[in-house]
DNA sequence: TAACTGGTTATCATATATGATAACATCAAA
DNA sequence: TTTGATGTTATCATATATGATAACCAGTTA
């Protein structure tokens, strides 16, 4: 049983960093080189991402992988 | 491409906390309701585990799930 | 109106994380 | 010696993350 949860939270986190630089999901996907289907797919929290990805947004995003576990 | 420096960092932090513990990898494992052969893939960084998995370990370790990535 | 941008959703193929199980190696203790 | 605890490694099956692609919708702008 998977817990939606987190990845929901941590989908949300992305897009608002993501909003704060001001980029499209496009833009944040070509720059981590990851599909921009996938990167709505993860921002929405409706997959249950790897650690590899979670690497390639906080470097796209520029910010330390801990940034995506800043949430409420 | 992956990055395994990542994956090998988490693994060998989450080792760290759970010797801090004194806990087993099995009892660990246990804990966390994952198999101990894939704890032992995990935590020598074999393995891109997902956010579900390192959810587990940290709620079965006791920690926030941002203590994993707290090392160096 | 048409064209463009941003985002969503569906589908298919491929790679791989994980579960399940077993065998094995150390090491310490009985 | 044997036994048990701890960890590693291999194998196989299954589930699913991701890539790749396409179609679609809602705004917006020309």
């Amino acid at each position: 049983m998977r817990d939606e949860t987190l990845q929901k939270k941590v989908g949300i986190r992305i897009q608002e960093i993501r909003e704060l630089k001001n980029i499209s999901q496009q833009e944040l996907a070509a720059m981590c080189n990851l599909e921009k289907s996938n990167m709505s797919r993860l921002e929405s929290g409706r997959v249950n991402s790897t650690l590899a990805t979670l690497n390639k947004i906080a470097k796209g995003l520029e910010v330390n992988i801990i940034e995506l576990f800043k949430f409420q």
